[in-house]
DNA sequence: GTTGTTCCTTGACTTAAGTCAAATATAAAT
DNA sequence: ATTTATATTTGACTTAAGTCAAGGAACAAC
C-alpha cells in the first residue's frame, strides 16, 4: 500500500491533475502503472494501438517520426511531469509518432479504458485534457511555422531562447541533448548546426563552452528568431 | 424562434457534436451565433484574444501564419462542418494563427465563457471535443513529417492523394484553391508546384486539364509520398 | 595512461528549391 | 469583344543547406 500511496501523492503533484478532488486523484492512482525504461528503450512505436498514455516522472524521452530513407524528425523533447501519448487515447486507434527514452526514465502509465471512464464522471478532468491537448497543438504550430517560415539559424536561435526562457533566464544553457537530437528537432544534421552555431559565436551573439552555451546578444538572437536579422 | 429551430438542427447535424442529447443540443444552439464573412474576410488574426470557436456551414477557410517578410504558411484548408478556433477556447488567450474567408462563408460562433460552462456540465461532450483536438493534432503532425522528412514533390504528391481520396475515390481532382494556396499549404512557392506538376505530367503520373488534374499512376504518386521513388 | 567509441567539427562538392523577371494564359469587367 | 486584372508558366540565376569524407575532441573502459 505504501507504493500506491506514493503514486497518489504524486499524481497530485502533476500539473494536468492539479485542482482536482483527492478522491478522483486516489481513482487515478489505482488505475495508474509505474514503469522504468532503459536509456533507448521504445515506449512505443509509430502505428502501435494507442493503449494508453504515460507522464514522466524523471528522465527524458523524444517523440518521433522516421523517413523512409531513416531521417529522424523529432516532435517533441519531454522531461519530467510531462505527458505524451494522450493524443492517441481519444483520436484514433494508433499513436501517430514513436516514443523512446533518451536516458534511463521512470514514468506512469494510464490505461485507456479505465481513463476514458473516468474522465465520463468527471469534468474538470476533461477540462484539464483540453487544455493539455490545445497547448500541444500550439507547440505543433510554432514547429511547423520554424520549419517553413524561418531558415535553420532562425529555427536554432528560436531554439537556444526557448532552453534559456525555461532554465530560469539564467545566461548559461545546458547542452543537455546531443547535437544529433538538436538537428532532429530543428528538422536539419549536425553538421549545419556545427556551422550555425560557429557564425553565431563569430557574430558575438553566443559563447560556447565545451557543454553549455552563454547567450551574449538575446536581442540578436531575438532577431534571428523572427527572421528580422540573418547571419552573415 | 424560426431561426433558432434551424440552428438547432443544424447543430445535431454536425459530427462534433453527434450523439449529444436533444437537451445539450438546445443549450448549444442557444449560445451559437451565425454569421456571415465575404471572401478574404478575417475571422480572427494571430494574437487576437481567444474569444470563442466557429464551425463552417458553407464555404471555405484558410488557416495560416505569416513570416515576418510577409511569406505564408497555410495550417489547415477547412470546408463544409469543419471547426476552427478551438484550440485557444481551452489554451492560452490567443489565437495562434490567423483564420480568413477564402469564399465567401457562413458559420456558427461559439462564445468561449458559455461554451466552457457547457463543457463542464456535460462530461461527453468534452469527450467528443478531445477527440476533435487529437484529430487536429493528429494532421498538424502530418505536415511537420512532410515539411520535413519529404522533399516538395512528395508533399504534393501526398495532398494530391489526400484531396483524390476526400472526393470519394475518383480518378479526376477538382482544383478549387489557387496554385498560391496549394503552395502556402505546402510549404513553398507558386513556381515549384508549376514545376512539379509538370514533371509529374512529362512522368505520366497525372494528367492535368484547366481547373482539374487526374491520376493516372496512384502507385507512382503514392510512391512519391512515402519518399521510395523520386521525380527525374 | 592507452585504447576504443562516440560525438563534433571542418572542408569540398552537389543539388533542391528559392528569387527575379518576363511571357502567357485565364478569368472578370465594362 | 476588348480591356484589365489576376494566375500560371517558363527561363536564367543564386543560394541555403544537404552529402560525403576525413580529422579532432571528449568520454568511458580497461
Amino acid at each position: 500500500m505504501v507504493k500506491v500511496m506514493n503514486i497518489i501523492q504524486t499524481i497530485a503533484s502533476i500539473p494536468l491533475f492539479e485542482g482536482l478532488p483527492d478522491n478522483y486523484c486516489e481513482s487515478l492512482g489505482l488505475i495508474a502503472v509505474r514503469k522504468t525504461y532503459a536509456r533507448g528503450q521504445m515506449f512505443f512505436s509509430e502505428g502501435d494501438d494507442g493503449i494508453g498514455f504515460y507522464i514522466i516522472l524523471s528522465g527524458k524521452v523524444k517523440v518521433f517520426k522516421l523517413s523512409a530513407d531513416g531521417k529522424e524528425q523529432i516532435f517533441h523533447i519531454l522531461e519530467d511531469k510531462e505527458p505524451f501519448g494522450e493524443a492517441a487515447v481519444f483520436a484514433g486507434e494508433h499513436y501517430p509518432a514513436s516514443a523512446q527514452a533518451l536516458v534511463e526514465t521512470s514514468a506512469i502509465f494510464f490505461p485507456r479504458p479505465k481513463f476514458v471512464e473516468l474522465i465520463l464522471s468527471q469534468p474538470s478532468l476533461a477540462l484539464s485534457m483540453l487544455a493539455l491537448l490545445s497547448l500541444r497543438l500550439r507547440k505543433l504550430t510554432l514547429l511547423v511555422e520554424n520549419l517553413s517560415l524561418k531558415e535553420v539559424p532562425g529555427r536554432l536561435a528560436a531554439y537556444l531562447i526557448f532552453l534559456n526562457d525555461r532554465n530560469n533566464h539564467s545566461k548559461s544553457i545546458e547542452l543537455d541533448v546531443s547535437k544529433n537530437q538538436m538537428a532532429g528537432l530543428l528538422g536539419t544534421i549536425p553538421e549545419t548546426i556545427s556551422r550555425i552555431l560557429k557564425r553565431m559565436s563569430e557574430e558575438k551573439l553566443i559563447k560556447m563552452s565545451t557543454r553549455s552555451i552563454s547567450i551574449i546578444d538575446k536581442k540578436g538572437l531575438a532577431d534571428l528568431a523572427e527572421g528580422v536579422r540573418r547571419l552573415a
